[in-house]
RNA sequence: GGCCCCAUCGUCUAGUGGCCUAGGACACCACCCUCUCAAGGUGGCGGCACGGGUUCGAAUCCCGUUGGGGCUGCCA
């Protein structure tokens, strides 16, 4: 009988979510919902000191979102890797015990003469037989044996190492501390992981951490090294440079399923002609083994069109719904007591199909819930530059001041207006649409018109007229 | 420098020796629709890095070249 598989997802507390990282932690999640497996969260830093709770809450918080429960049965965790000091360090001092690390007392520096001295780079194995104690400032370094170690990669295959290529690496700081590498190990043995799906970043430490669980007397894991996300350069995705933070995306407007679904096609593709898929399906459909082997470009062109559908095959209640947190403050800019949810209800299918990301709702519809548009100089120059432009606003005045308030009767006396000067409908409207809500793009006009009301119509398309006439 | 990984349109990918005259998506362009902008529809542009093999047949297998990336810490 073979337990139930477990993954294990391990991001460090570095203060955001870092895009890369939710795409591993997808792949874990998928993989454990498919064999009834345990998706098990570990936080990791080896100093407690860095261990921030609002980190941790951050990191629970983004999971949550993508989908990744804390609640769900097949979630376990968070674990602390600094809450397991202490069984780092015995299971360093067993392999010291067993001859299988040693200490050594060169610094840094004198590593890097030797090396220098020797012209081949790293650590030489110089203290290997010196046979000394542990002790102040000395690292435990763990002896490499002869031979090859050959990593299993469900996603890469056999990769093979030779010994000869890897120095003894460092097991214990010299003040005692365990690092990384150990830290790992000892946790994955004791929290019986049985899968390692990371990104491909760590690939040089597989074999290093193969090395050191077949020292501990376990059997390694299976390994998976998927490929890492690049920006335009090819570069992987750093902080300094890129813009990683899943929260960032989230404040933007980008619709969870959408970023989930968008992650996913990064190095894999579902079955058929189309990648937006529902997530019922990517579980269905997912295997590590047809991951693909190169790097991939985040994309945040294709992120946005892929949020912009999800946008669109919402209800419009969702979409109002969704729409909630970015119409009021901090996000709208607007006086949240001149707000009111019938208008934007109404208008909601209208910039549903105009916009990308959520974070584009509240300059699409301010113009609604303002004493006045804020008026965009360029299009007020461009469309006035029209000699009729300002005419036909004039006459306007007196039009709408009685006509029918209706959208399409509105449309009728405007399509008239613009013929009295030439002008089609798609050039006549541009000054008045102007004058209402300030720019020569938005949702459809009319529309907009009947619910604004005309009292608010009228007042907006004075003050421009008053402006332009003088001109 | 050493070790390792990778290589299909600009980008993400489908492709596991014949179904490939290489399919889709994003982006881009054109046209249609249209009150602006979108959305939608139709069409277009555009790729197997290169060179050798293996094979009746290679995008697919092998070798090499070139190019890219990762690692090379007493960070994780």
């Amino acid at each position: 009988m073979s337990a139930t598989p477990r993954y294990r997802f391990a991001p460090s507390p570095t203060g955001y979510f870092h895009v890369g990282g939710a795409r591993t932690a997808l792949y874990n999640w998928i993989l454990a919902l498919q064999t009834g497996g345990t998706f098990v969260l570990r936080i990791e830093d080896t100093d407690e000191s860095r261990n921030h709770p609002q980190w941790t809450e951050g990191i629970l918080d983004a999971l949550e979102w993508i989908g990744i429960s804390r609640t769900d049965p097949h979630f376990e965790g968070p674990y602390f890797q600094s809450a397991n000091a202490a069984a780092h360090v015995g299971a360093a001092e067993r392999l010291y015990a067993e001859g299988r690390a040693y200490y050594c007392d060169l610094t840094t520096e004198q590593i890097q003469e030797r090396a220098k001295a020797s012209g081949r780079p790293g650590y030489d194995g110089h203290s290997r037989d010196r046979g000394l104690g542990p002790g102040p400032g000395r690292v435990l370094r763990f002896r490499v044996p002869e031979g090859t170690t050959v990593v299993r990669d469900e996603v890469r295959g056999d990769v093979a190492f030779e010994h000869a290529t890897i120095e003894d690496f460092v097991l214990l700081r010299g003040n005692g501390s365990p690092v990384f590498l150990l830290a790992n190990v000892v946790d994955d043995v004791a929290q019986r992981i049985s899968h390692v799906v990371r990104a491909e970043e760590h690939l040089p430490n597989a074999p290093k951490q193969q090395m050191l669980w077949e020292a501990l007397g376990e059997r390694p894991p299976s390994w998976a090294h998927v490929p890492v996300l690049v920006n335009e350069a090819r570069k992987k995705l750093s902080k300094r440079r890129d813009k990683v933070a899943m929260e960032q995306y989230r404040e933007e407007g980008i619709v969870a399923p959408a970023m989930v679904n968008y992650l996913m096609t990064l190095g894999w593709a579902p079955g058929g002609d189309t990648e937006i898929v529902p997530f019922a399906r990517i579980v269905e459909e997912f295997r590590l083994g047809s991951v693909n082997h190169s790097s991939a470009f985040f994309d945040v062109t294709k992120l946005g069109a892929f949020n912009a559908e999800y946008l669109r095959a919402m209800s419009t209640d969702e979409f109002v719904a969704a729409c909630g947190p970015w119409l009021a403050p901090p996000r709208a800019t607007w006086d949240p007591a001149r707000f009111d949810a019938a208008t934007f209800r109404a208008m909601a299918p209208l910039v549903q199909t105009r916009v990308q990301s959520l974070g584009e709702v509240p300059a699409m519809v301010g113009f609604m819930f303002a004493d006045a548009p804020e008026l965009d100089e360029a299009s007020v120059t461009k469309t006035f530059g029209a000699p009729w432009a300002a005419a036909l606003l004039g006459e306007l005045r007196g039009t709408l001041a009685s006509c029918e308030w209706r959208a399409d009767a509105l449309k009728g006396e405007v399509e008239r207006a613009g013929e009295r000067h030439g002008q089609k409908l798609g050039k006549a409207q541009a000054p008045l649409r102007v004058a209402v809500t300030g720019r020569t793009v938005g949702p459809p006009l009319f529309e907009t018109l009947e619910l604004l009301g005309r009292e608010a119509v009228l007042r907006r398309v004075d003050a421009l007229w008053d402006r332009v006439a003088r001109a």
